[in-house]
DNA sequence: TGACCACCTAGCCAAATGGCTAGGTGCAGG
DNA sequence: CCTGCACCTAGCCATTTGGCTAGGTGGTCA
């Protein structure tokens, strides 16, 4: 059943969902992607046995998403954007998903909650945003089936955060350089402009150069606060 | 030997663990404690079913731990330090169970590494310390079983954080005062000293001051990576 | 009572930072 | 080919900082 008609270069014909509306007999069949093994063995026991829904598939690393996804066509995709130390892919990831399966659903499941991140995400697609530590357990099987009905659910705080997010860079966050986040990695460690610039065998004006930029697109002025902020973001 | 001889004030008499050693007939009995539903349910699921433990209690809060403890008197207590606002009663939770409940042993699991906590839970009697993202499933049930005979088991990259931590921060880590605290957040803010001043009703002189002892006990000597330090840190 | 601690203040000086203008290169895509 | 972008460099100047010495208060605890 929920095999058949896969085939091609990236085909994809829901094999469960029929027309738009699931069928009350359908399982709604879900993708996990997360590291952490207690997560996703929480999720499928939280999801299968509550809220009756179907794990058809683990995921822990970003590619193995693209192929579960692929694979599967799954109703919804419950993941954590952070799986490698890029969580630039995870957000890439959304837009690849949202776009090549448009029938499969995101909701992603954050460890913290980032501004950046939750704004970025929902700019491609995503449905919904819930924070692991506030979810309570109904409100997952809850989560899921609004957004696998097109509903977006944001969690506790999400909503505040996406409103002041969108409204105050409008436009879009610029994201930062490599060159930025190194020099910003060096500033949190401690090093002057000096040092940072014989490390990265660059010049002072340079260093500054840089973190004048990163000052701008973090909206900060000084060092210390580009820190806090690239922190928040989860950029270190 | 480790049992009995415990009466008065918090009575409790460990029913399963009959002498010191557990008998292979008596499940292993486990109170978790983690705010986050989803790993609650997932480290039951996998203790449970994988490693043929019993977990006879959940709590989400600090006091609902000992309360747990005190009535259940588990073999081994897995606990996320990060439950409310203030991880440094996780820390003399802790102390408090070691002291009383001596033959709890006490299984850490972490969100995130920081050589502070880890440093602080060892010296409390903490003996184990594993890191939620990186340990695999079999490696839980393996942890909880050595713990529970006394042995000190340390995720990776605990290990080497411990013998950093002990190394140049012998005596203790001096914890940073209210004042301190508040600083530094109003640096993290991007704020100047002259701002800071006006902010907390006292002189610049005294921002200053508390940022020097700061710099002190945080053993950075930038105020960016102050920040960054007590963000590791979980300070802020 | 004395010791300790958190807290507060002052002033000095060298060094670092922030904010700015005004340039340069090489590479990729329309 | 032109544009944009990441990257790189220089210099100027006011402000901020780091690091220091040298004091003060009030509260707590032995």
């Amino acid at each position: 059943m929920d095999t058949d008609v896969r085939n091609e270069i990236k085909a994809d014909h829901r094999p469960d969902v029929s027309l738009g509306r699931r069928s009350p007999l359908a399982k709604t069949r879900i993708v996990v992607a997360d590291r952490n093994v207690i997560t996703r063995v929480g999720l499928r026991s939280i999801l299968e046995r509550n809220a009756g829904m179907a794990v058809v598939a683990e995921a822990t690393t970003y590619d193995a998403v693209l192929d579960a996804v692929d694979e599967h066509g799954p109703d919804v995709l419950i993941i954590d954007l952070d799986l490698g130390d890029d969580t630039t892919r995870g957000l890439k990831l959304c837009e690849e998903v949202t776009d090549r399966y448009p029938a499969t659903k995101i909701l992603v499941l954050a460890q913290k909650l980032s501004e950046m991140i939750v704004v970025e995400a929902l700019r491609r697609g995503v449905t919904g945003y819930l924070c692991k530590d506030d979810v309570k357990a109904d409100e997952l099987g809850k989560g899921v089936r609004s957004v696998q009905d097109g509903e977006t659910v944001l969690g506790k705080g999400v909503g505040s955060m996406v409103a002041r997010g969108l409204g105050s860079t409008r436009g879009q966050a610029e994201h930062l350089t490599d060159r930025e986040l190194e020099v910003i990695r060096a500033v949190a460690a401690g090093l002057s402009n000096k040092q940072i610039a014989q490390q990265a065998y660059i010049s002072e004006s340079t260093v500054k150069f840089h973190l004048q930029n990163a000052s701008r697109k973090l909206n900060a002025h000084r060092r210390a606060e580009i820190v806090h902020r690239a922190n928040a973001a989860g950029l270190l």
